[in-house]
DNA sequence: GTGGTCTAGACCACG
DNA sequence: GTGGTCTAGACCACA
């Protein structure tokens, strides 16, 4: 699996790479059980430093994507971690919602791009 | 039209304002044409920094959401600004679908979900 | 108040930091509402490192115990987090109770012990 | 007598199975002068590492929990070590009662909760 | 002036 | 060999 990190980009960079596991773990790319590379070789890869990479991990260990395997580092997981990333993707649509509707997008129109972009994942 | 700020939110408070307003836009509660109040009386109805409602007010101009008039402060509007604000949209649905993928929810789950949001703008 | 770290303790900093801070709050010598120091301030102070008063601050933050009010920096709170402290507590409690008996305490001589933890606590 | 090891836990591996025999003692699964398995044969029944084990049963023969037979391998005692398990059980205390305390717990309630864990051990 | 982010590099605990 | 902890010091975002 490939990631890529703008370092110029205004959002954090731990935060690109938690989005990037993300859409690998939704695209199938990494699969529950898995491992993922150890915080220090991941940040060699990508040339950053390994606590931002640490950080990014402990995001997604709280949000229940990974969890720590105390033998075999971090693996990909599948729970829920606790009920706030549903809130958070609810205020995620809201807002993209809003925009939609500022831009004179209709329901249907908005739906299309919403299955567009789900579609997308693969 | 209420604006509520949670200075207690990680999300920056000029974000927080920004966000509202386009929900105003969005429901109608604010309409293209009208004055919204001028920075001094808003950030004061806040409690917050001029520079702070300052910023949001910016940011808006350029997403075009707003402009600014000599005689009438600042106005909504409702042209495109920048092609930016697709491009933001497009990968807010995209992260959102990834999420809503990890969570085991099926297309049509997903589509009820964004179907909700979208109306509950009105 | 009074902190005091020892950096050749096999407990933590941040964690000392982050007990003494509880101690703190249920003493009533922290108040809810009441701004506490800086971590830049409170790090030179103690002759620890920031990132160290960081960590300490946002376990605090998780468990409830603080919050970060954007403009007024880190402040005493009371709210609950989530409910892992609870559990967190009955898991400290129950391991107490074994090695209680465990020495061969008995409940009257347990419960005398608690009582006098806690009102030590002033 | 039943040992579950949660290779997830943020707690390490030697002191959950630290906590569980001293739960085994203390709940009488466990009796005095009865030998515990071999370090080996454990390791293996846990699908964990002989060095873990190890350090797990050298913590509980310090502690006084256990003490090594050379013909019998480790059986379990009652001595009581040294003075500082009181001290620990002490500080472990005081903290769960400023936790409670911060939780807004009165004494009864917290002398409650104290009575139920001691039960609870059984 | 506050916290947030990032870097570089060290040592230790755990398994 | 893994993550956890700690340090030192820099720059930026926010208010």
């Amino acid at each position: 699996m490939i990631i890529q990190i703008d370092v110029q980009s205004p959002e954090p960079i731990y935060e690109q790479l938690r989005n990037q596991i993300v859409f690998g773990i939704a695209s199938g790319q990494l699969l529950p059980g898995e491992s993922i590379p150890p915080i220090r070789r991941l940040a060699a890869d990508l040339g950053i430093n390994l606590h931002t990479v640490n950080k990014a991990y402990t995001m997604l260990c709280v949000e229940g994507y990974l969890v720590m395997d105390r033998r075999k580092g971090a693996v990909v997981s599948v729970s829920d971690g606790n009920g706030d990333s549903e809130r958070k993707l609810t205020k995620a649509l809201t807002l993209s919602a809003a925009e939609a509707r500022c831009k004179g997008m209709e329901l249907d129109a908005f739906l299309s791009l919403c299955k567009l972009n789900y579609e997308k994942v693969k």
